[in-house]
DNA sequence: ACAATAGTGTCTGTAAGACATTATTCC
DNA sequence: GGAATAATGTCTTACAGACACTATTGT
């Protein structure tokens, strides 16, 4: 067998196959009650016209910082304002079948990213090409990419069950019926608004509260909510569990 | 800025600032009541005479395929002969930090792999200076493998919790002793026999019967015990949480 | 007035953990 | 006999889920 170190030693870069090593982000955020992937066209083959998750070549950069750093050019958020403070970002999975790009291989370092709500992406900036997308309609991507979402989102919809990572996805202020509406939509399930509050306020640094409330009650009537924001525990306990799907078991 | 499809475009390989892809394994096992990790005793430097985790570059090959290939080359098994059946083996996490390793830029895909007891690789095969170390005494390890091998133990002690990840690491046929053995040398701890044995059995699909029994009672007395084998069941309902860690939470 | 929502109270079934108990085996 | 272990039983507390109910707001 030919170890890592002999073959550094004779190692030329110049000879070697070439492996490239991407980034992918699933950058996942709530718009109007409907989780949204955020997705490029592409314009030149392979796979034109096709949709595709942003992504691009590390460059001299840790891993983490390859990802941010799409996640901001694909969105116009600008580092160094405070905008991307709030951007949960973690690592996913790696990717690297060989033929997942036909050109050459390419191993991709696929990464999560959460946001509360954000705008379009500008035409004419930079990241015009980018678009939140319906996650339901986010089919047929370029690459191995539908199966990098499916991940993604299975990711999520478990770290909501035992993180506070739900808050990411609402304002830094919000309510507890906001982040119902966060669960229920990453879920894909209507919950308990009566039995989801109470649990929720029983798991300790999950929220704390902010002694305000909203200025007004809800647009269809209401009374005004207690203002929340996220409180100082990483890990929820106990758990929040999704509904029980006996066939998720086996 | 410069998008996947226009770089690869004009891209030539031989001109690229070259990155390596590795796969590096921490392989887990269970030697007498001890958790141990396959470590390789490195020749070369850097880090010459420190010890790291078994690795190496990535073929025309997926990259389970590498992992599971450097796991059989550094323990001697062989594949083919259904010896590397009962691995368990799962994408851990990518490390690509510049710098870590100091000759260029590596970016080494990390698996977690569960093996059942075996033996030490014998002298005189390839794999002839890899050996199973205690966890506990597995530290100054190469390159950033400290921090791989903490990450790949904490997601070993998460996946016991809510998987059937611990029959990975005993036999086909097993007791209930010695899957509370597994659970407890990996969480570090000593769990309640009672509690523990009602808890396994009421799990739906975690293990089923076998009908038999040991052939003789523990070494220091006790009766038979009922032989077992790993169910059905991909995930656990109730799952089995740790002792409440409150330092873990925050 | 009416509908919608926030928030609380109550009840039931399940599960976790502490602990005791019985039975079986090795030494 | 004595020690260790397998397996089961009992009790208490905590929590999930179903559901009812009150209070407060917008239309």
């Amino acid at each position: 067998m030919e170890d890592q170190e002999s073959f550094l030693a004779g190692y030329d870069p110049r000879k070697y196959p070439s492996v490239a090593v991407t980034v992918d982000v699933v950058a996942l955020t709530i718009r109007t009650g409907t989780l949204c992937v955020l997705l490029v066209e592409r314009g030149a083959q392979p796979f034109a016209g096709q949709r595709a998750l942003p992504g691009g070549f590390v460059k001299s950069e840790t891993l983490d910082d390859a990802a941010l750093r799409e996640f901001a050019e694909e969105t116009g958020l600008t580092p160094g304002r405070g905008e991307l403070d709030r951007v949960h970002l973690e690592q996913l999975k790696t990717y690297g079948n060989p033929g997942r790009d036909p050109r050459m291989r390419v191993v991709s370092v696929a990464y999560l990213a959460f946001a509360p709500s954000l705008p379009e992406p500008t035409a004419g900036s930079d990241a015009a090409r980018a678009y939140w997308v319906p996650v339901d309609e986010a089919k047929d991507l370029a690459f191995d990419h539908d199966d990098v979402l499916a991940d993604g989102l299975e990711r999520a919809r478990s770290k909501l069950e035992y993180t506070p990572l739900a808050t990411a996805f609402v304002a830094e202020e919000f309510t507890v019926g906001e982040l119902r509406q966060v669960y229920g939509c990453v879920w894909g399930e209507e919950l308990h608004a009566g039995n989801f509050h109470r649990k929720v306020l029983s798991v300790p640094g999950f929220v704390e509260s902010t002694g305000r409330t909203t200025s007004r009650g809800g647009e269809r009537g209401g009374p005004k909510a207690k203002l929340y924001r996220a409180g100082d525990a990483t890990l929820l306990h106990p758990a929040l569990l999704r509904p029980t799907r006996e066939d998720r078991v086996r």
